[in-house]
DNA sequence: TATGATAAGCGACAGGTTGTCACATTTTTG
DNA sequence: CAAAAATGTGACAACCTGTCGCTTATCATA
């Protein structure tokens, strides 16, 4: 697991090399067919837990938010940066930096790392739906598919760049746009 | 070029041959690396053609919706169905299998084919400000790169499959939330 | 038209990759 | 404790890519 994360880190999945995973882990060839059943399965294996991870922290951030989802992903923004900054990633870090390993051509984003369905499912026991106060009842799943598409993206950038104060804004900018275009009741007076 | 539309057509591209391709077009290996540095290459050229094309008709669009970005990307998910349903799409439809070939573990957007700065370029002379009714003045640039993010994915599934009320009601509704979101003045009533 | 320089075409080749398979070794089981 | 089942192993075939010395075509100029 070690040497297929430096791997992975290193080169973009479609150059990663079997090969040079299992020199560096030091196992023979055969032994990495008898686990995986190619490269794709091996990455597969390694992002289901990373993404459990940070599916575990949004999670407990969604209850200490009371149900608020727009909340909880703010909160996972900061929790992120905190962590960077304080150079204490640890696996949310290799993560981070595996699925942003991309050749610039093909990106990776986390949601497709996991069986989307699974996501929400576990989200959507966590979120009070009055909170979300959806103007029509559109399907929750494509809300939340919708929300996760958007900030996906941006909180991998807060894992990626330290404290970047633009980025932060602009999730937050992003959040409103949502949950105002989502809202049932008539907006807020505008800032 | 048709050859390695076909062959980026059929496998991703991760697992695209350009031994397959050049034996496909009857050129000798020396003959490709003369004119391509590499497979990339290869592909970004052919990319760059077909989005090029998507993004003339977007253009069209805007000008007949009078620069409503909104319509305009609802007009483009209808333009494409109906080619689609007609069996015209042509080149466009060339596009969307190549995008489309993607291995369920890396997506090729189609926005990551060209330099996201022109394409925002390109649209932001032809969208009329005042339409989009900012709430704030955040970024245009953010904005529109947040529309296209949203709706990128939408109507590549529209080329994909034929006639899907469903995917069409949920970029209609998507559509709705970001408007409303982003809209300066208090919203119109609910529905 | 002849000529030489420059560009384009070509394919064998080296060095890399992957997945398999017959065999060695360990573990389980009757 | 021996036979059977499971697992470990690495040489191997089949594939891939990018290069490079060589051949062939093009074109400006004498």
């Amino acid at each position: 697991m070690e040497a297929a994360t430096r791997e992975f880190s290193r080169r973009p999945f479609s150059e990663a090399s079997i090969n040079q995973i299992i020199k560096d882990a030091g196992i023979p060839r055969g032994s990495f067919y008898m686990y995986f059943q190619d490269k794709e399965d091996l990455f597969r294996y390694l992002m289901k837990g990373y993404v459990d991870q940070l599916l575990l922290v949004l999670e407990e951030l969604l209850i200490r938010e009371q149900g608020d989802i727009f909340e909880a992903l703010l909160a996972l923004y900061d929790y992120v940066q905190r962590k960077q900054d304080a150079r204490q990633l640890g696996e949310i870090g290799a993560m981070a930096a595996i699925v942003g390993c991309n050749s610039g051509l093909q990106k990776t984003t986390i949601l497709d790392m996991v069986e989307p369905g699974v996501v929400l499912e576990r989200l959507k026991k966590l979120i009070n739906p009055e909170l979300l106060d959806l103007r029509q009842e559109g399907d929750l799943n494509d809300i939340l598919a919708l929300l996760l598409l958007v900030a996906g993206p941006l909180i991998y950038n807060g894992v990626q760049c330290r404290r970047d104060e633009a980025a932060q804004a602009h999730l937050r900018s992003v959040m409103e746009i949502l949950k105002h275009g989502m809202a049932r009741k008539s907006c807020p007076a505008a800032t």
